[in-house]
DNA sequence: CTTCTTGTTACTGA
DNA sequence: ATCAGTAACAAGAA
């Protein structure tokens, strides 16, 4: 599942290989996830290039060439945005998984004009490519919370941000109206190096609690991302390849395993609609 | 075959 | 209004 770091990962991959590039064709296999209809987001794009990637949570969001347009982008759970040069490969053949690669995941294929592509693969088909214009933006990007790897990252900012509410911690950070990029992986992650159970509730946290939160949340994004961000399943960067931090992951997808901190068995529940996983030794 | 999974939104009931 | 829980979306893994 792409968050924050592998949505930024992505960015960067993209940034550097596709800029500028003349799109001549946008090939639209699956019309349901591009909006609008496939015929006036192909005209957008046709004979255009993309002039700079910007990203805001979990958000990628392309401007147009032309200043007038731009493409939001949201990979969901399974989407990914491959970039790829040479000739065309099919996969999913025989031992190769169709990730990473044109396969009939492959819903949106952008043709530059030296022959490279941009692949949209999306299993589910819950991510989505959407062409809108200056205001569209302004709204997307007003509707997401504090940057954890932004300037303006401050545990005061948290704090009053997330005042008066009654959620569990879990809950606020999965919250992208809060908190913009948080996942379940990292929010799990997170709750683990601030030593917090995932079902605390908000107006029990001290100052002091929101210190070790806010830190602990960009300390951990900002490392993941260092590693190019956590491969469970599906993720894949824009050049194809895996995440390296999955083996630092200390308590997701480790449900019954032992605490890396105090050796306790770590429990798995359900909470906020998510699976989670804490140690209930050392998480209070 | 059933159950579970996950990001996000919409809905329901408290 | 706010919150927890759940359905929905699609498709594969177990």
């Amino acid at each position: 599942m792409p968050e924050l770091p592998e949505v930024e990962t992505i960015r960067r991959g993209l940034a550097k290989r596709i800029l500028h590039k003349p799109i001549k064709k946008v090939d639209i296999r699956k019309a349901r996830v591009v909006r609008p209809q496939p015929s006036r987001f192909a005209r957008a794009l046709t004979r255009k290039s993309f002039t700079a990637i910007r990203r805001r949570g979990k958000l990628l969001i392309f401007a147009i060439a032309g200043g007038q347009q731009f493409m939001l982008a949201h990979l969901k759970m399974t989407g990914q945005l491959i970039y790829e040069k040479g000739p065309e490969i099919i996969a999913g053949g025989h031992g190769f998984p169709p990730v990473g690669a044109l396969s009939k995941y492959t819903h949106v294929i952008f043709h530059f004009t030296d022959g490279s592509r941009l692949l949209f693969n999306d299993l589910r088909q819950f991510g989505y490519l959407k062409l809108v214009d200056g205001a569209g933006v302004a709204q997307a990007e007003a509707a997401f919370g504090l940057e954890p790897l932004g300037s303006g990252w401050r545990w005061q900012r948290l704090k009053h941000a997330m005042a008066g509410r009654q959620l569990t911690i879990k809950a606020a950070l999965l919250n992208q109206r809060l908190v913009a990029g948080i996942g379940n992986i990292y929010a799990d992650e997170i709750l683990f190096a601030a030593r917090l159970r995932p079902t605390r509730r908000l107006p029990s946290l001290r100052p002091a609690h929101w210190q070790t939160i806010a830190r602990a949340t960009r300390a951990i994004l900002a490392r993941a991302l260092k590693h190019g961000g956590t491969t469970f399943n599906n993720y894949r960067d824009a050049a194809g390849g895996r995440g390296n931090f999955t083996r630092l992951l200390k308590v997701y997808g480790r449900g019954g395993a032992t605490c890396l901190r105090c050796r306790h068995a770590l429990r798995r529940i359900k909470t906020a609609g998510r699976g989670t996983v804490y140690c209930p030794r050392c998480q209070t």
